[in-house]
DNA sequence: CCCTTGACTATCT
DNA sequence: GAGATAGCCAAGG
């Protein structure tokens, strides 16, 4: 393993586990606060590569949907895990916390999004 | 080296 | 707003 390889491992998961809970990020944005733009697809592969837990699932796409298949196992679990954190999924989009749900649950019933 | 892949993103129809 | 398209960039065959 290069020691530039190291370095952007160890600054994407520095930034992923600075993400508070019930806080989310997209990888475009975690590759460019640990300093390295234009590398949201190396993030997955620098977060496979930890040897310790890291809060992976706090990271979703930019539209706030989750990378992974709907109704696969890896969607699932990430899912659940923030839930448990008190996101909120709404229309398949994670709804962090502390954000304003009431246009959302609006929309909810009012049967705008799914 | 060339080509394909992917836990991505921004833009255009 | 969903689907297609084109950038993006490191890894691996």
């Amino acid at each position: 393993m290069s020691e530039t390889q190291f370095k952007f491992d160890k600054a994407i998961w520095k930034t992923v586990s600075s993400i508070k809970s019930g806080r989310v990020m997209s990888y475009g944005q975690v590759a460019r606060v640990a300093g390295y733009p234009r590398h949201a697809r190396m993030v997955s592969k620098a977060m496979s590569r930890s040897a310790e837990p890291l809060p992976w699932h706090r990271v979703v796409k930019s539209d706030r949907t989750l990378a992974f298949e709907v109704g696969s196992g890896a969607y699932n679990k990430q899912k659940s895990l923030l839930e448990k954190e008190g996101v909120h999924f709404i229309g398949g989009k994670v709804v962090p916390l502390g954000s304003d749900e009431s246009k959302d649950l609006d929309e909810l019933l009012w049967g705008s999004p799914e």
